[in-house]
DNA sequence: CCACATTAAGTTAACGTTAACATCACAGCT
DNA sequence: AGCTGTGATGTTAACGTTAACTTAATGTGG
């Protein structure tokens, strides 16, 4: 027990047996069983982390701004990827609730009906991220993708386009995705303008060639296009690198919108005009959500769903 | 003891009493308890994967492969991440030994001692990926850092360029990057070339920029020079980009390399001639060797360490 | 019909830690 | 001296599971 308080630091203990337990725990090489301890305290210093794809800056951007919130707290992240799908979601969600985190973040505000059953089950504080669903589960924090698709929509008609098409995703899973097209369409036509220009590319991650291809097929389709709109920075990307390669000038033939603010768009000649969230802050909050609740909670207090909204910013760069 | 088999899939159990136990487990909404297993059975379920950074294609595809074959053996990931440093390494690893992984994934060969010893002191299969070691701890699967930028000086040589430069790292504790110079120096003089042009950047991850300011820096130092190799993927394009910028046509003015195969690299135009390694079967591959490791060990036979070599390619494109 | 194998289910004691309570020594006070 | 409070340490019983063993029930061959 003596050991055990001078590991945890919780509890008093006589400055000359510090060192002396310390002595040992070198000597010895004794490395505490964190599983052993959380089964007993029953709180296992886990959280749980789910996003759509490990490979993916702003989710992995996300995952450092958590875990260095949680890493301050003792806590340990526990991460799994749902390659956009919200069934895969529910199966790795399964898979890691067998570990008793203390917390799940999640991404999105669409799962499963077995994924909120669960969550319910276990009883512990839930954040959502990347959205403001209609029905949190419990805590969010996120944005609003049709508010901000619709911000992208008022700058690019700022800058007098007048002609703007959208190419996105066409999963029906990608609720995120399905709400940038939305607000791309309430705000065009909050402009008098016609929104019929989109073309959805398959489930995400969208290959960056299909960018490129997409384009194409929409110029070819509306020659009259002047801006087009992408649902992410990587397809914008392939968008523009395949408008250097066949001698189209962008903007002037025709201008290019991104989301996500990726290395790549701000990288790049010209520099892709995009939206930008701190996702690394976005982490931040919803691992110091989890932490307070789990406090609150440990306390008997009972602790109000919050939700904290991410400022988001248009980028206006070069391609518009 | 029956539920346990029935979960586990352990032992035998009579094919209606499965069926009961299943029924009351779905009423009840049980979800066993993993950690509480792992402690009885002395396995955690868990393999420590330790990778510089998560916000990295490379790596993140690693991570994607790992997790595959990780999972198809019901065994989960405890992913961390070291900022490209061997002493956060150290204090990762530490924290991440708490959960008693079944066995522990490396990145590159180079450790702090402590790590070693606490490798040591574990017991379990190590695999070291990203390098060859020359003292391995334990399992590697890899490559050599070092025939690779060989074999991408070979390459800009084939194509004429004999005034070649390398952007690098310049961390102590970037072995890799190091090797990638020492490989572009050896193989330069071999052809009796001249390696005197090399730019060495901070510590990794090196920002994208970057790339653009060293290579103005190199072309006004060594006017001459007619082809540059980069440390990486990431500041070959932002290279790139600023030559574009500037009007310096790529690669009639100075030809550009990389090293990654990142999607940046492989669909900006010009496309840029890089290397490339399969990181995803570099990772399922090392997944693998912990899992057979695991095994054998368990079965009281002694494992011969092994080493995985995996190969590269030189991707010839537009910029060389 | 019995000895013996096989299958199914149950019992016990760990695994390594901590919550909660108990004890002990000693200082400070009346 | 006796009482009280406090700080330091010790004791006990859990946490939820599984390894290893035991028991019970059911066949099977001579």
């Amino acid at each position: 027990m003596t050991v055990s308080r001078v590991v945890t630091k919780k509890g008093r203990v006589a400055p000359k047996t510090v060192a002396k337990v310390s002595r040992v725990i070198e000597e010895l090489g004794y490395v505490p069983d964190l599983n052993a301890g959380g089964l007993s305290s029953r709180n296992s210093g886990f959280v749980a982390v789910l996003v759509p794809s490990i490979d993916n800056s702003n989710f992995a951007q996300q995952a450092r701004g958590i875990t260095d919130a949680l890493t301050k707290n003792g806590l340990q992240i526990l991460l799994g990827s749902t390659d956009f799908s919200i069934e895969r979601e529910e199966t790795v969600l399964g898979t890691m609730l067998r570990r008793r985190p203390d917390g799940v973040i999640l991404t999105g505000g669409n799962h499963t009906e077995g994924s909120r059953r669960m969550l319910e089950n276990a009883g512990i504080p839930v954040v959502e991220t990347w959205d403001l669903p209609r029905q949190p589960i419990d805590h969010v924090v996120g944005f609003s993708n049709i508010a901000i698709a619709q911000a992208m929509v008022d700058h690019l008609h700022e800058r007098g386009y007048r002609h703007i098409g959208f190419i996105g995703s066409s999963s029906a899973s990608d609720t995120r995705g399905a709400d940038r097209e939305r607000g791309f369409s309430e705000a065009l036509r909050k402009h008098a303008l016609d929104d019929s220009r989109v073309i959805r590319l398959g489930a995400p991650p969208i290959p960056v060639e299909q960018g490129g291809e997409a384009i194409v097929e929409m110029l070819r389709r509306w020659p009259d296009t002047d801006a087009v709109m992408f649902v992410s920075d990587r397809t914008a990307f392939g968008a523009m690198q395949e408008c250097l390669r066949r001698g189209w000038p962008v903007p002037e033939r025709v201008a290019i919108a991104g989301f996500g603010n990726f290395d790549m768009a701000r990288n790049c000649h010209p520099r892709i005009t995009t939206t930008s969230i701190d996702c690394y802050e976005m982490g931040r909050f919803a691992a110091e959500r989890i932490i307070s609740a789990g406090t609150q909670l440990a306390d008997g207090v009972s602790v109000e769903p919050e939700i904290i909204m991410i400022p988001y910013r248009i980028l206006a760069r070069q391609t518009t």
